[in-house]
DNA sequence: TATAGGACTTAGGATTCTGCTT
DNA sequence: AAGCAGAATCCTAAGTCCTATA
C-alpha cells in the first residue's frame, strides 16, 4: 500500500526534500507622526529600533503580564539594550513611559482590520518576527543570516530574500527539518518541520504505535520482572523497579533532570522529590496508600491517592529514610539508566512508550465496555468521549475551566427545562387525544392520537439528547481530550470503532485530524485490534 | 561515563474561524 | 447583520531521548 515504507539506509530519513524556505515578515513600519510616545509627560520621538520594541509593550497594555514586576523589569532591561545612547540617557524609568497613545493606535487598527473582507486582511506576522516572550524578554527577529536551510542537493534551493544570505545551506538526509536557527533567549534550537499530515510524519506516527503494540506482547514479562526487582540487593535496581511501576501503573512521564532556576520547578517520575509524596499505611479503608502532589509538564498539578502493592510501599519508606523533603526520592536513578534497561527488555522501548501503550489499551477496553450497539449515534459518541476521557484522566491532561463555562451551562440547563415543559404538555395532549378516541372511536380521533404520540416521542428524544450534552459538558469541564486524541491514542482503534458501529469518521476527527491520521483511516478495518 | 548538544514529540493557551441565534 | 459560543487552528514552550564529545 502507499503507507508501505520504502527501503532506506540506516539513519536516512528521506530521499527527496524540496521546499521554498521560511517566510519572513516585512520590516517594521514606523508609526504615523501623530501617534506619539511620552516620557515624563512630554512627547519623545524614538529611534526606529526603540520605537518598534515600544510597540510590543504598547500592544500588550491590556494583558495582565504587563502588571507583573518581572515582566516589566525584563522588558525594560532588553529595551534599554537596543536604545541609542541618547535615549538611554533620557529613558531611565519605565513608570515615566506612556504608551497609551500607541496602544490606542493599534487597538483602532485592529478594529479596522476586522471589518475588512477576508482577502484584504493583512497577512499575519510569522514566528520569525520580533516579540516579547511571556517573561517580558525580547525575542529578536530572525534574519536569513541566522537560518540554516536543509534540502536535497539536487533540489531547487530556496532563495534568500533580496539582499540577504542564508547562514548555511546543507544537505543532511539524516534529519527531517527544513530550516533551523538558534533562539536568542535560552540559546536553544528552533526548527521548521514538515506538517503532521505529511507522509514522513505519518510513517513516524505509525511506527510509534507499532512499538507500543509490541510492548503489549511483552508487558506481562516486564511486570513480572519489576516485581522481582523490588527485592533486588541493589538499591539502584529497586529504585528503577519502583519508578517503572509508577510509569506503568500511573502513566507518569520519565522525568529528566533539568537545570534549576532557569525553568519552572516541575518534575516527572525519576525526578520526584521526597516532598512530592506522602505515605499512608491506611487511608479511607485502603492499605498502602501513596499520595502524590507535584507539578508536572507545563506546571500542571498531578494529585492522586493510590493504593500500591506492599513491597512498593516498603521500598518507598526505605528510599525516604533520613532524607530532607527536597532530596530526590530516586537518588540513584536517571532516565538514561532506566531507558538503557528498557531498551534491553525490548527493542525501541523507552519510558514514554508506556504512556502510549496504556493510553491506547485503555481506549480500546473502555470502548468495548461502554459502547451499546442499541444506542443512537449521539449515545455512541458519548461513550466514545467517555472512553477518551478515561485516557485523558489517566494521562492527567487538564485544561483551565473555560471562562464561559458557567454561563453556557446555565443556557443549556434553561433549554432542558423548557424542553421538559414541552414534553409534559405533549403528554397531556396524548392523554386528551386518547380520551377523545375512547369516547368517539372514530378514525379521525385515532389518527390524532398517533400524531400526538409521534410528537411526544420526538420531544423526548430531543430532551434525551440535551441531557446527554449536559452530562458530557459537565464531565469534560476540566479535562482536555485533544492531547490524548492527537498524541497517545492509536487512531486505528477509533477508525475500527467507527466502522464497526457505522459512525461517520467526521464525527470524531475534524479535517486536520483526518489528514494527520490518513494512514490509519486507510489501513484499519473494523476488526483491528491494538 | 558524564554532560552538552541536537532533534524530535507533546502540551495547553491564544487566536481565528464558523455557523448558529437573535 | 451582528453577536456569540464553540470548534478549529495556530503558536511555540516544555518535555523526551539519543548522540557526540571531553
Amino acid at each position: 500500500s502507499r503507507w508501505e515504507e520504502e527501503k532506506k539506509e540506516d539513519g536516512v530519513k528521506w530521499m527527496q526534500l524540496e521546499h521554498r524556505g521560511p517566510y519572513f515578515v516585512p520590516l517594521y513600519e514606523p508609526l504615523p507622526e501623530d501617534v506619539q510616545f511620552y516620557y515624563d509627560g512630554k512627547p519623545l520621538k524614538l529611534s526606529l529600533a526603540t520605537e518598534e520594541i515600544a510597540t510590543f509593550y504598547a500592544k500588550m497594555l491590556d494583558h495582565e503580564y504587563t502588571t507583573k514586576e518581572i515582566f516589566q523589569n525584563n522588558f525594560f532591561h532588553d529595551w534599554r539594550k537596543e536604545m541609542t545612547s541618547e535615549e538611554q540617557e533620557i529613558i531611565k524609568d519605565l513608570d515615566k513611559c506612556d504608551f497609551r497613545e500607541i496602544h490606542k493606535y493599534f487597538v483602532d487598527k485592529n478594529e479596522a482590520r476586522k471589518a475588512l473582507p477576508k482577502e484584504e486582511k493583512q497577512v499575519r506576522a510569522g514566528s520569525y518576527d520580533m516579540f516579547l516572550g511571556p517573561m517580558g524578554m525580547l525575542k529578536k527577529r530572525i534574519m536569513p543570516e541566522d537560518v540554516i536551510i536543509n534540502c536535497s542537493r539536487d533540489s531547487k534551493i530556496p532563495e534568500p530574500p533580496e539582499g540577504h544570505k542564508w547562514k548555511e545551506v546543507r544537505f543532511d538526509n539524516t534529519v527531517t527539518w527544513l530550516a533551523s536557527w538558534t533562539e536568542n533567549i535560552q540559546n536553544t534550537f528552533k526548527y521548521i518541520m514538515l506538517n503532521p499530515s505529511s507522509k514522513l510524519k505519518g510513517e513516524k506516527d505509525w511506527q510509534k504505535y507499532e512499538v507500543a503494540r509490541r510492548l503489549k506482547g511483552v508487558v506481562h514479562t516486564i511486570r513480572a520482572q519489576y516485581r522481582r526487582d523490588w527485592k533486588s540487593k541493589e538499591i539502584k535496581e529497586r529504585q528503577r523497579a519502583v519508578a517503572l511501576y509508577f510509569i506503568d501503573k500511573l502513566a507518569l512521564r520519565a522525568g529528566n533532570e533539568k537545570e534549576e532556576g532557569e525553568t519552572a520547578d516541575t518534575v516527572g517520575c525519576c525526578s520526584l522529590r521526597v516532598e512530592h509524596i506522602q505515605l499512608h499505611p491506611q487511608l479511607d479503608g485502603q492499605e498502602h496508600v501513596v499520595e502524590f502532589d507535584f507539578l508536572g509538564k507545563d506546571s500542571i498539578r498531578y494529585y492522586n491517592k493510590v493504593s500500591v502493592e506492599k513491597p512498593v510501599f516498603k521500598n518507598l519508606q526505605l528510599f525516604m529514610k533520613n532524607k530532607d523533603p527536597t532530596d530526590d526520592l530516586f537518588d540513584q536513578l536517571t532516565t538514561n539508566f532506566l531507558n538503557k534497561h528498557l531498551q534491553h527488555l525490548m527493542d525501541g522501548l523507552t519510558a514514554k512508550v508506556f504512556r502510549t501503550y496504556n493510553a491506547s489499551i485503555t481506549l480500546q477496553e473502555q470502548l468495548k465496555a461502554l459502547t451499546n450497539p442499541e444506542d443512537n449515534v449521539a449515545g455512541k459518541l458519548l461513550s466514545y468521549n467517555r472512553a477518551n476521557r478515561a485516557v485523558a484522566i489517566l494521562c492527567n491532561h487538564q485544561r483551565s475551566v473555560p471562562k464561559t463555562f458557567a454561563r453556557s451551562m446555565q443556557v443549556l440547563q434553561e433549554k432542558i427545562d423548557a424542553k421538559k415543559k414541552q414534553v409534559e404538555e405533549a403528554q397531556e395532549e396524548v392523554k386528551k387525544a386518547e380520551e377523545e378516541f375512547k369516547d368517539t372511536e372514530d378514525a379521525k380521533a385515532e389518527a390524532n392520537v398517533e400524531k400526538k404520540k409521534k410528537l411526544l416521542k420526538r420531544l423526548e428524544e430531543q430532551l434525551a439528547k440535551l441531557n446527554v450534552q449536559a452530562t458530557d459538558k459537565e464531565e469534560n469541564k476540566q479535562i482536555a481530550l485533544g492531547t490524548s486524541k492527537l498524541n497517545y491514542l492509536d487512531p486505528r482503534i477509533s477508525v475500527a470503532w467507527c466502522k464497526k458501529f457505522g459512525i461517520p469518521i467526521e464525527k470524531i476527527y475534524n479535517k486536520t485530524q483526518r489528514e494527520k491520521f490518513a494512514w490509519a483511516i486507510d489501513m484499519a478495518g473494523e476488526d483491528f485490534e491494538f
